[in-house]
DNA sequence: GGTGCTATGTGAATCAGTGCACAAGCGCGT
DNA sequence: ACGCGCTTGTGCACTGATTCACATAGCACC
């Protein structure tokens, strides 16, 4: 990935995280959530490990990129460890998000709670369709894509979510983009250029599909071979 | 990136292709389906790379690994390859795959029609709400959670999408096993458990903005170090 | 206060993935 | 027929990520 934005002088707060590790401290992020609800206090690398699914030293290794330093013989504390990477994850300031094309996947983007939580209050809705324009949905009015400049602006949205369909979405990504928008996440199945100062990241439910469908395939294939070899 | 939980079967016999590598190959299924619409019959790795988002030489390699061999100064079949990469992808049989959990997003998912093109047919819907069992959704009828290894053994379904809130998620997750699911998608967000005989994707709406949103507050941060210090 | 148990933090080795650079091969034009 | 230009295929170096292993440090209990 592209993030080589030059070495930060002395004193920032801002020293680079690994890619793999930022991907999985959300992941984190959840299980110490769900363990200040039962109101255990402390964590260990190894639950939490358990817990993410991943090896307990990599968890080590990654709060150890954030300032959450744990206490030895004890473990980590759930709730500064939370504080911690949300502070990280957000910076603390809710960034909220605009979503374009308002179909089946973008109405289903428009209800998900698991945004507001996350600190990316959905703020607007926008699709191209007139018959979808003006509809109410989760509170929210449809506006026309000719007034997606204005959304942003009204909202102060930085997050824009593409959910039209693939055909669109190179379009609606530079209206994105001209609207000041920083961080693209696309829904379409189809590659987008933006340029080196937005952030794009890419969601494919069908490349899903496919990778489990070669593991699969490759499963059952090598488990006959298996067969006919034993 | 952003094969967060993907697991690799190393026990393979045959040639085991990188995960990074079987990540990619939907990606290039999908430019290359584009171009045979358009009737072009062969297409270089440079071109292919471009429509990838990729390099040059990733596309060689990771083409390297399947059978599909190029010819050289003309470039790679597309059709040929079409067919190599689907082959390798789905093994040429359609998965039929059942939904459970018709919320949001699960209306969307069994709506989408990425799946079907790419030999995912939804072949069954899957709801414990009452009040949503019986409702016909894209010609299919939700049926109770309590059929679902009936609707998993009626039509052959090899995958199962978990698209229910995150606290059904496990118990979701245990029933399609039970029911002899070889892959699971969940798009809950929550970590689940599966046996080692079953493959399992975790794909995370609020984590895919979370991500971006450290990069967003990274860059704010940095550039407002840089201002300070320059 | 001392001792032992436990869990962190990290150096070092390993592993995987990426991209460059170049040799080899194929077809086309002459 | 023959060379020339284009493109593949791949060895190699490099970067990034993961995992092991161990020294280190805090807490509890005697």
């Amino acid at each position: 990935m592209s993030d080589e934005l030059g070495r930060e002088p002395t004193g920032g707060s801002a020293e680079s995280i690994p890619a793999a590790t930022v991907a999985r401290l959300p992941v984190y992020l959840r299980g110490l959530v769900g363990l200040a609800e039962t109101g255990v206090p402390t964590v260990s690398s190894v639950e939490l490990a358990e817990m993410a699914g991943v090896n307990a030293a990599n968890v080590r290794k990654d709060l150890s990129y954030l300032h959450a330093h744990g206490t030895r013989g004890v473990g980590y504390q759930v709730d500064h460890l939370i504080g911690e990477i949300s502070l990280v994850l957000g910076g603390g300031v809710p960034s909220p998000v605009v979503i374009v094309g308002i179909g089946n996947l973008g109405r289903a983007l428009s209800r998900y709670d698991g945004f507001v939580v996350g600190g990316f209050p959905v703020a607007g809705l926008v699709d191209a369709d007139p018959t979808v324009v003006g509809k109410r949905i989760g509170g929210r009015t449809v506006r026309p894509v000719a007034e997606l400049a204005d959304v942003v602006a009204e909202s102060g949205c930085t997050v824009g979510i593409i959910a039209t369909p693939a055909a669109a979405a190179q379009e609606v990504a530079d209206h994105l983009v001209a609207a000041g928008i920083l961080s693209v996440l696309n829904f379409a199945p189809s590659v987008v250029q933006v340029p080196d100062h937005v952030d794009l990241r890419q969601v494919d439910l069908a490349t899903e599909l496919q990778i489990l469908g070669y593991h699969q395939h490759r499963r059952m294939a090598s488990g006959a071979t298996a067969r006919v070899a034993g």
